[in-house]
RNA sequence: GGUGGGGUUCCCGAGCGGCCAAAGGGAGCAGACUGUAAAUCUGCCGUCUCUGACUUCGAAGGUUCGAAUCCUUCCCCCACCA
C-alpha cells in the first residue's frame, strides 16, 4: 500500500495506494465535509483543481443526510459522483468544534445536533458503523481533539482515553470487516496521536498507538490555538515515533508555510479548509503571497489572479471581474476563488512531489518561502 | 389654489429641548479565518493639531443657560381635494 519513492532530508515522496487509485505523496487532501467542496465546487471541479484525495467528515454526513442513506445510495463515492481517493474524519475533532454542544463521557460523545438539536452519540464503536457506511478508502480514529489551552494533567487524561479509543475502534473494524459490513472491503484505519504541545506525552501516545500496526498514522490535536513554533516542535518531537514507511498525516494543517515545515519534518499527507474558506471570504493564494481581491486596489486590476495559473478562474477571468463579482453578491465569486486556491493549494504539493524526487526540496522550500512575502503593492 | 405630511451625516431611516457627531440598516474601507455550526465574524465609517476642539440635521432669522428637536419667514418634495 504505501511504497517508498525518496526520502530526501526530512521530506518523504511516496505512493500510497488506495482501492480508488493512488495518492502520491506529499498530498493535500481537500475537505468536502459534507461531500462537498463549499463554495459550489463539484467532484469535476475538484478534478479540475488537481484534486488527489477528498475527504468527508463523519458526524456531519451522519448528522445529515444519514450516513445509512449515503450507504443506500452506494456509499460517499457514488453519491458524490468522485471515482478518485478519499478518506473520511471520525468527528473527533467535532468534539473540539462544537465543544459547547457537547459532553465527553468515557464510552463517547453525546453531541446536541447542530442541525435540529437532538441528541447524537458517537463513540469509537458508532464512528466505525458510520464511516464503514460511508465507505471511503481511509477511516479515521475516533479521537478527542482538545483545544491547545488544555494543561497538562488534561492532555494525558485525554489522550489516554483516545488510546483507548482507538483500541475499541480497532475492534470494532475487525467485527464490521469479518462480517463484511464494510461497504468499501478495502477500506483502512489510520491512527491518531494526541497530546498537544507536551512533547513527552506525544512520544508516549505515538509509541503506544503505534503497535496497533495500522496502515497511517495522523498527528491531531495541532493549530488549534498554539504558535507555529509550538507546532512545528510537537511535529519534530513526535514523527521520530511513528512508522516511517506509513503516511504520516497531519490533521486540519495548514498553511502554505506550515506545509513546507512540516514536509521538511517528515509528514507527507495533509488537509485544510484554509484554501476553501479563504476562498470564499475573497482571499486568494499566489506564489508571491495572499491577495484579498476585495481591495480597492484590484478595481481595475485586469490581470488573472495568477499568470500561468491553470485553473477554473484564472482561465479567462480578471481580478477586477472577481473583485466586483464578490461585491455584487455573487456566488460565482466564491467558486472562481475556491477553486483557484484549491489548485494553488494541490500544486503546492506536486512541486513539493517534484522536488523531493530529485533531492532538491531544502533548496525548493528556501526559495518558495521567500516568494511567499505578502504581496504589499 | 386648498388641506395634510415631509426635508437628518454617501443612501434609507430613527431621533422631536440637554445623556446627540446624532439609533438601526445599507453602501464603502480594512482585518480575521488551519481534521468547516463560517457565502461567516470583527473593526472603522463628519473634520482636525484626536483622552480635546471644530463644523453638521433644507435656508435665514428668533426663543433659550442650552436647539436636529420650539417659533417666524422662505425654498423644495409628497398625498389628497379643487
Amino acid at each position: 500500500m504505501y511504497k517508498a519513492i525518496r526520502t530526501d532530508g526530512g521530506a518523504r515522496r511516496a505512493d500510497f495506494t488506495t482501492p480508488h487509485g493512488v495518492v502520491e505523496l506529499p498530498a493535500f487532501m481537500n475537505v468536502a465535509t459534507s461531500a462537498a467542496i463549499k463554495g459550489a465546487l463539484d467532484s469535476a471541479d475538484l478534478r479540475r483543481a488537481g484534486c488527489q484525495i477528498a475527504l468527508a467528515n463523519a458526524y456531519h454526513l451522519h448528522a445529515r443526510p444519514g450516513d445509512e442513506l449515503v450507504r443506500a445510495l452506494g456509499g460517499l463515492h457514488r453519491f458524490m459522483a468522485w471515482d478518485g481517493p478519499a478518506l473520511t474524519d471520525s468527528g473527533g475533532f467535532q468534539v473540539f468544534s462544537l465543544a459547547s454542544l457537547r459532553k465527553i463521557r468515557e464510552e463517547g460523545v453525546t453531541f446536541s445536533s447542530h442541525v435540529d438539536g437532538r441528541r447524537i452519540f458517537m463513540g469509537p464503536e458508532e464512528s466505525m458503523v458510520i464511516q464503514a457506511n460511508l465507505g471511503a478508502d481511509i477511516a479515521m480514529a475516533f479521537d478527542e481533539c482538545p483545544p491547545s489551552t488544555a494543561d497538562y494533567g488534561y492532555m494525558a487524561a485525554s489522550a489516554a482515553r483516545t488510546e483507548r479509543w482507538l483500541a475499541r475502534c480497532a475492534a470494532k473494524r475487525r467485527e464490521l470487516a469479518e462480517a463484511g459490513r464494510l461497504l468499501n472491503p478495502g477500506q483502512v484505519l489510520f491512527g491518531i496521536n494526541q497530546g498537544g504541545v507536551y512533547h513527552d506525552l506525544r512520544r508516549e501516545h505515538a509509541r503506544r498507538i503505534s503497535e496497533y500496526g495500522l496502515p497511517g498514522y495522523a498527528i491531531g490535536g495541532l493549530a488549534v490555538g498554539e504558535s507555529p513554533e509550538e507546532m512545528y516542535a510537537a511535529i519534530e518531537a513526535v514523527v521520530p515515533e511513528l512508522p516511517a514507511d506509513r503516511p504520516t498525516y497531519l490533521m486540519g494543517v495548514g498553511t502554505p508555510e506550515n506545509i513546507l515545515e512540516a514536509v521538511e519534518r517528515g509528514v507527507n499527507l495533509f488537509d485544510c479548509v484554509l484554501p476553501a474558506r479563504n476562498g470564499r471570504h475573497g482571499h486568494v493564494y499566489t506564489n508571491s503571497g495572499r491577495l484579498n481581491l476585495l481591495n480597492k486596489r484590484f478595481e481595475r486590476d485586469d490581470a488573472p489572479i495568477e499568470a500561468g495559473c491553470g485553473c477554473l478562474a484564472c482561465e479567462r477571468h480578471t481580478r477586477a471581474y472577481i473583485r466586483h463579482l464578490f461585491k455584487a453578491g455573487e456566488l460565482l465569486a466564491m467558486r472562481l476563488c475556491a477553486a483557484h486556491n484549491l489548485w494553488w493549494f494541490n500544486e503546492l504539493t506536486r512541486e513539493i512531489r517534484q522536488a523531493a524526487a530529485e533531492g532538491r526540496f531544502a533548496e525548493y522550500k528556501k526559495r518558495k518561502l521567500e516568494r511567499l512575502v505578502r504581496i504589499t503593492d
